[in-house]
DNA sequence: TATTTTTTTGATATAGTTTTTATAAGGAGG
DNA sequence: CCTCCTTATAAAAACTATATCAAAAAAATA
């Protein structure tokens, strides 16, 4: 997943550049639009992220002109959100604009969700056979069915579900869910595992009782 | 607003009327050039997607005898890029060029641009069965009553219907439609929320409470 | 500037979740 | 087969997050 960050500042390059790549996002910079459209000619670009405002060859140029060659999506950085209805002919399905200033955090989750919607992968679910996770909505799924969740219970069936097959003790799963202070009874843990498990239907049995030890999560049983 | 499409191949046709269809234009067909004349004599139509390889007239001479009686914009389907320097005289201003093999996403966002540009307010809507939200007016409208949104709200709501299916934070909305430097009370959001609930009358639940998290937009649900 | 509309705040009510407590059930070892 | 220890379950109590309301503040409009 590679990104181009066009941007005439280099210190606004170097923070989204910092920020994706925590992302594991790899990342190629340009200081101008002809740069970019170089760049474009060259690599595999997945996402472009654009700042309207360049010297040279300013954004809505570059963006026309590459528009014609490739149809990567965009992300717009404009100053003031009063100018996005110049942003004529970008495609509202597939790109998306932030105005300036903005959040690191936030760019990162648009560039996320774009990618997402152009079907770039970045799915995120977990799936077990009829057992659906969907991470960006919050909701499980059984037959396509949600069932629903309390907070505790869903995190906890994430938590099992990042370390399956793995045995957890209860004060694992208390100092990873609940945080290392809290000073709680060992049933609480039991309960949530109860109604987890109830919740879970026809799945209960992937939470495995380890006597002595806590819980683990085992799909592909037989 | 309505497209003619030009084109002798009935396979590119009926993709492209597809495509369009689905975008909410209404569309004619023509498979060569003395129909389309005859077709643009008769209806109104406000585009032209045109192939300029045809037998019987071909493009550019029905392109010709077109511009002698109206000024509709169109966008040409050219078989090779080396062709197009045979479009001299063709208005940049107005029209546009796409070279085969091309991406029908590609097609229609050129139709936008080109329709945005020649001042045709193009029709932007998002809808749910009865629920519109026409976003050149800033309207909202269920079974085709108008409902009044504070500018708050209908902020709101657009942000919904563009993630819909993601459980976003008190904080993504706040930094999202107030701004990064925004330090109110998390009740702000929830205030907005009811109200929004209150106009949106019988969809209020496509907004989902999702405890411990914050709210999502759900169209679809059962 | 005055008036209206919209937004925000803070208090309170309500609904939902978590934790505790008590008891039952189940397995392991003598 | 009995006892001890661990886990399962259920219901009540404690707690937390959200919904709602009304009033104050801010912004937009006249």
């Amino acid at each position: 997943m590679k990104l181009l960050i066009v941007d005439d500042e280099k210190l606004i390059r170097d923070v989204i550049t910092e920020y994706a790549n925590h992302e594991k996002f790899e990342t190629v910079q340009a200081s101008d639009g002809e740069e970019a459209l170089n760049i474009i000619a060259k690599e595999n670009i997945d996402l472009v992220v654009l700042d309207i405002m360049m010297p040279k060859m300013d954004g809505l140029t570059f963006l026309k002109e590459m528009k014609k060659v490739k149809n990567i999506p965009v992300i717009i950085l404009s100053a003031r959100s009063e100018e996005y209805d110049k942003l004529i002919g970008f495609d509202l399905g597939t790109d998306d604009y932030l105005t300036k200033p903005f959040s690191p955090k936030e760019l990162i989750a648009r560039i996320k969700a774009i990618l997402k919607r152009s079907g770039k992968g970045l799915n995120d679910y977990y799936e077990y056979k009829t057992l659906k996770i969907d991470y960006n909505a919050h909701s499980v799924y059984i037959n396509n069915n949600e069932i629903k969740l309390t907070p505790k219970e869903y995190e906890l069936l994430c938590f099992f579900v990042q370390n399956e097959n793995i045995a957890l003790s209860r004060e694992q799963l208390l100092s990873n869910l609940w945080g290392y202070d809290f000073f709680g009874d060992d049933r609480t843990v039991d309960t949530h595992i109860k109604m987890l498990r109830n919740n879970l239907g026809p799945y209960r049995d992937l939470i495995i009782t380890v006597r002595g030890v806590g819980y683990k999560f085992v799909p592909n049983q037989d």
